[in-house]
DNA sequence: ATTATTGTTCGTAGTTTTGCGAACTACAAA
DNA sequence: TTTGTAGTTCGCAAAACTACGAACAATAAT
């Protein structure tokens, strides 16, 4: 009885959470942004897109590919990082689902 | 000459990086879900969904406020939390925008 | 005046994020 | 073998995030 705090969050909230977490930043927007236009994704292509250092792209890259946004390839001497169409799909339909949630009383603020 | 590594991130590409990140916790995409469905959204209704202390979930409102993804009204002894609908309409078209991006060139990974 | 209700704010703690330079890996070229 | 190119990983520091309990504020009820 009382209040049930055993609570969890579900699945699909979590897996929202997790693309927008990824999304949440500038510079791994611009590179999404880039993936997703021009496909020409070499490192260094998206390096000189961004006014921050390579260690650092580096580890937004990877936060995108832990997040299953991009994939990277290695392509020596290079490294070529491209959309994870799949899941961009799946994230682009988590997105839609949770923008088009439509209201079910109007009871609130004004 | 060389590398103008003066870039900044556009406007565009930092308020969608702003909402994104807003979203990137479950707890508030519970939040925004329970508010965005069901309107009648006391600060208890919205602490009873959730997993965490009461002190946790008014800092996620606050962080939410603060995107301007919602507002919250005083109704004493109550406070009453909901949708902020304009900017909520133009969260959902910067993702929208976003994902609808189309390819310019196909030649990347496979 | 005291007590209860409803949230917010404060102080604190531990974790994660962001960023950088330096060191490193892997391969190719000289 | 040494040098160069292209990125990743390491180590570190500063800042932000997440979470909690305790203290607080504001009002209403006793």
């Amino acid at each position: 009885m009382e209040n049930d705090k055993n609570k969890e969050y579900s699945i699909d909230n979590e897996q929202l959470a997790r693309f927008a977490k990824a999304m949440g930043h500038p510079a791994r927007i611009t590179i999404l942004n880039f993936l997703a236009s021009l496909d020409s994704c070499y490192f260094g292509d998206i390096h000189n897109e961004l006014p921050i250092a390579k260690a650092t792209v580096s580890q937004h890259l990877k936060e995108l590919k832990d997040a299953g946004l991009i994939q990277g390839e290695i392509e020596t001497p290079k490294v070529k990082y491209c959309i994870n169409r799949e899941n961009w799909e799946k994230a682009q339909a988590y997105f839609e689902t949770f923008f088009s949630l439509k209201k079910e009383k109007t009871t609130c603020c004004s």
